[in-house]
RNA sequence: GGCCGGUUCGUCUAUCGGCUAGGACAGCCCCCUUUCACGGGGCAAAGACGGGUUCGAUUCCCGUACCGGCUACCA
């Protein structure tokens, strides 16, 4: 099935430029499932040196969103995943943004309608309110939409005489009676409904503006969209729009669909939400995102320390893989191998484990160069300078084995720009004698007078002095960390030592035995 | 309820009729390591169920079960 499915897509290809588009509604947040379908566009479209076009589908003014655009672009930027059209960068297709296209949907509804595939309704909300508390299932459908008022069930004279008085109304589709709709989709094959069982979508609305389900097929139409990705929860709704490409732009002309599967929650059923991360503990969202009107800020994945190629990487992966073993690829490598015909059918769950695993991986894959900038921000943040950039290199290749999150970072090198703050004298405390302070006193000495400080050196000259002194090394590695760092953490020590330098070095050795007296 | 979709280890997945069902994460064990990691090696762990089709079904078909999605003048 999906082997036909390819050749279908490839033939259309040849003649058409692939052209996709990404189609949020600003209303918050950008949830790991937008990512993913972000993603899927975008591979895709690379992959066959098409266009990635940005749409905005801001049709419901009463949920518009202070700064959730902005913000949108913000996270595509993080990802490296630009529009090559959008509100914001422009494009041949403009305005990107459905609100400026009002007038352009107006055109189209009535068309329908003289058509005959459409309708006036002037039924108010209350009193499809009321239908739906009375009439169990209510649906606006062939069995009862010549029980409301609209202007199949109203003479001529009626709707003109309501039209005139400037009534309220919505414009509906009228869905054609007992007829099959199927359309093949690139992920499931062919998908067959009875058009009995779906409604009078609204199309139109009262204040003018179009629905979803006349806006997409209109813009797809317009901005030339080859191919349309969207997720699962959207398949129901596709015989809408299979008719609506019917009665307006022809089937011939209309895009291949992808219904892509959803992204579930780790526990239980059912799709990942916000509240699912607030739950368990893991971001949603790719960016942190505060909700302008109540002020609540919610954790981003970047934010979290995330690294976007780790986060892309990860979410490809869910759904979607080469035929190999291969797990970690790059935005190139993803770009050559991803092709449709690869994308799995049922859903996954949301491993943030997984997750945490693939940064890991980055972080240790990723050349210090690389990382540089991302951590010297980091450290700022907690009010360190790593002016040496080449201190700060040697600090990031010791250190980025132990770092899943950028953010380890902060703990894991702090120490080696700015002496620890608190020491964990208790670590050592109980086990302190004068034998060991004799020691390090010793080790001070024979410090001073090294010439090289290597680690090597530094390994042996510790060594030494431990075994003329009878002390099992082991037991003063320890003590000789926490000096350093503060804790018990980080790299092997003599490493710390050597990028400490000499002069740090034992001035945190003297600084820990005047603790300890 | 109706419609649509889905179903392989706990999780993400491979398998395009030949399977001793492979990999990865997580788990457990061992090695390496005078912190913690990294790394190396190993163990355990799966085809929802019932019918067909076939020499042979995880794979194809049908049914059942279970899970999910949708059922707004929201997307």
């Amino acid at each position: 099935m999906n082997k036909q499915n390819s050749k279908h897509y490839f033939c259309k290809m040849n003649i058409k430029k692939v052209r996709v588009r990404f189609a949020p509604s600003p209303t918050g947040g950008l949830h790991l499932g937008g990512v993913r379908t972000v993603l899927f566009n975008y591979l895709f479209a690379k992959h066959f040196n098409g266009d990635f076009i940005l749409r905005i589908e801001d049709t419901d003014q009463t949920r518009f969103v202070e700064g959730a655009e902005e913000y949108i672009y913000e996270c595509l930027n993080w990802l490296g995943l630009q529009p090559d059209e959008s509100p914001k960068h422009g494009g041949n297709f403009a305005p990107y943004k459905q609100s400026e296209r009002k007038p352009i949907y107006k055109q189209y509804a009535e068309q329908l309608i003289v058509q005959g595939n459409a309708y006036y309704a002037f039924d108010t909300a209350e009193e499809l309110d009321t239908k739906r508390k009375t009439e169990a299932n209510f649906q606006y459908n062939l069995h009862t939409r010549m029980g409301m008022k609209n202007s199949l069930s109203l003479s001529a004279e009626e709707t003109k005489k309501l039209l005139d008085e400037k009534k309220p109304f919505v414009i509906r589709i009228k869905m054609p009676d007992n007829e099959e709709v199927k359309f093949t989709d690139m992920i499931r094959g062919e998908v067959k409904f009875n058009s009995n069982q779906i409604d009078d979508k609204v199309l139109l609305k009262a204040d003018g503006m179009p629905t979803y389900h006349l806006a997409v097929v209109v813009d797809d139409y317009l901005m030339k969209i080859s191919h349309a990705f969207r997720g699962e929860e959207w398949l129901p709704s596709a015989p809408v729009h299979i008719l609506l490409w019917q009665y307006l732009f022809g089937i011939e002309n209309m895009p291949q669909w992808a219904h892509l599967p959803l992204i579930l929650k780790p526990d239980g059923n059912g799709k990942l939400s916000k509240r699912d991360g607030d739950r368990l503990g893991f971001p949603v969202f790719a960016m942190d995102w505060t909700d302008p009107k109540t002020n609540e800020k919610t954790i981003g994945f970047k934010e979290r320390g995330f690294l976007p190629e780790a986060f892309i990487n990860m979410l490809v992966m869910m759904g979607w893989n080469d035929g190999t073993d291969k797990e970690i690829f790059s935005l190139q490598e993803l770009i050559d191998a991803f092709l449709m015909e690869r994308v799995h059918k049922a859903g996954a769950k949301f491993d943030y484990e997984k997750a945490k695993w693939f940064n890991h991986e980055w972080i240790k894959k990723s050349t210090n160069y690389k990382l540089q900038t991302t951590i010297e921000n980091l450290l700022k943040e907690n009010n360190i300078t790593a002016i040496d950039l080449n201190k700060l290199d040697q600090v990031i290749e010791l250190v980025k084995d132990r770092c899943t999150f950028l953010t380890d970072f902060i703990q894991q090198s702090s120490f080696f720009f700015k002496q620890p703050e608190t020491i964990d004298i208790t670590a050592i405390q109980p086990k302190w004698n004068e034998q060991r302070n004799l020691f390090f006193a010793e080790l001070i000495r024979t410090y001073e007078l090294t010439q090289q400080w290597q680690h090597e050196v530094l390994e042996n000259e510790f060594k030494e002095i431990a075994a003329v002194n009878e002390i099992k090394p082991g037991e003063l590695m320890l003590p000789f960390r926490i000096m350093l760092v503060g804790g018990k953490f980080g790299p092997h020590v003599f490493n710390i030592a050597e990028i400490l330098g000499k002069e740090e070095t034992i001035k945190r050795i003297k600084h820990c035995l005047t603790l300890l007296k």
